[in-house]
DNA sequence: TAGATTTGACCGAT
DNA sequence: ATCGGTCAAATCTA
């Protein structure tokens, strides 16, 4: 029985990949000068709606039973993360079908490579305030508790734990809880729908270049791109409240909804995810090589998706992306990478500039 | 002085 | 009883 679904499920899943990775390349024949922004917009939607359903199966995994028998970790690459854990899709696979109506509430962990940025709140976007700090068991370095500076003022119940590795110190694990349902977190979602656009946008253009092309580019644009690259290793740690986070309803209290499809679906995953980000230096480096764009970083920054994850930020704003790391497991974005690999984010993005988030 | 951080106490889960 | 997570008073800082 519970094979039957799962098999349902798995084909289910194929299905929705293929679909949008069809009507990928439709978009791809649509992007021409030519084509009209409703016919792109249309299209972007589907594909994001599609990768949307086949992602909200893969979040299933996690389930109680999951965690009883932890699944098969394989270190990637074993060397500069060796706490950046994947799933070993061979031998787990199946469990990423497993359902589980009862918990209430589902998390997920992002293991991102940073470096020697502080141990505690680093930026990634949003706005923290430490709220305690533990020493674990097993643990060499004590564990920081970090909360929402709007948890008062907007009710933003999202929290993050900030560790330092025990293999490699050079590594930050953070652990995300929680949906940001502040302000920070909606102009969040917005860049990254506004980047997804721009990447059309870039593609339509072919490279478009990095100084004459300045025109001015949404500020939040950052933050996608970091949903985008991310979290190199991504781990599912915990679903909790699966049909809650989904479903609830998310508010923009000022920013316009630019596409309130893409908005919608990106957004409520991006809020509910945990996960844990480490970070290498390599990441944030401002010295990155521009060409290199979503360069590997030396913590083997390329995501289950493909997706590299090394990108040049401006180190106030980086961690704010991380945020968005939501959107790198959760998001179908990461996924249109893919058909859309030619994008040059960099080159469309002011990463440098200070005033990014502001 | 308001907001952020520190840190020991407290509490719930196991 | 132990541990992880949170609270909240004291302290710091811009």
């Amino acid at each position: 029985m519970e094979k039957k679904n799962m098999e349902f499920e798995q084909k289910t899943l194929i299905n929705e990949l293929t679909q949008g990775k069809e009507l990928a390349k439709q978009l791809m024949s649509q992007l021409q000068p030519s084509s009209s922004k409703e016919t792109i917009d249309a299209l972007v939607g589907k594909i994001l709606s599609s990768y949307e359903k086949a992602l909200s199966m893969l979040n299933w995994v996690g389930e109680p039973k999951a965690l009883e028998s932890p699944p098969s970790m394989t270190s990637f690459e074993n060397t500069s993360s060796p706490r950046s854990v994947f799933y070993d899709q061979d031998s787990n696979h199946r469990d990423v079908f497993k359902k589980r109506k009862t918990m209430s509430k589902w998390t997920e962990k992002i293991s991102v490579c940073l470096g020697t940025g502080p141990e505690g709140p680093m930026e990634d976007g949003y706005s923290w305030r430490k709220y305690g700090q533990k020493d674990i068991l097993g643990a060499n370095h004590p564990r920081g508790y970090f909360r929402c500076t709007h948890r008062k003022a907007q009710g933003c119940l999202a929290t993050k734990q900030v560790q330092r590795s025990d293999q490699d110190p050079s590594l930050l694990e953070v652990t995300y809880k929680g949906r940001h349902t502040c302000s920070r977190a909606s102009q969040l979602a917005m860049a990254s729908v506004s980047l997804i656009k721009q990447g059309f946008k870039a593609e339509k253009n072919q490279f478009p270049h990095h100084e004459e092309g300045k025109e001015e580019k949404p500020k939040q644009s950052q933050s996608t791109f970091f949903g985008l690259g991310a979290g190199p290793e991504v781990k599912t740690e915990d679903l909790d409240t699966r049909e809650d986070d989904i479903f609830q309803p998310f508010s923009f209290p000022s920013t316009p909804v630019e596409s309130e499809n893409l908005g919608n679906h990106f957004f409520s995953e991006m809020i509910d995810t945990d996960f844990t980000v480490s970070f290498s230096p390599s990441f944030i480096s401002p010295t990155s090589s521009e060409s290199a764009y979503f360069s590997v970083s030396p913590c083997h920054n390329i995501n289950s998706f493909g997706l590299a994850n090394n990108v040049k930020t401006p180190e106030s704003d980086l961690n704010e992306i991380l945020s968005a790391p939501t959107s790198v497991s959760n998001s179908p974005i990461g996924d249109l990478d893919l058909t859309l690999d030619r994008v040059d984010f960099e080159s469309n993005f002011p990463f440098d500039s200070p005033e990014f988030f502001t």
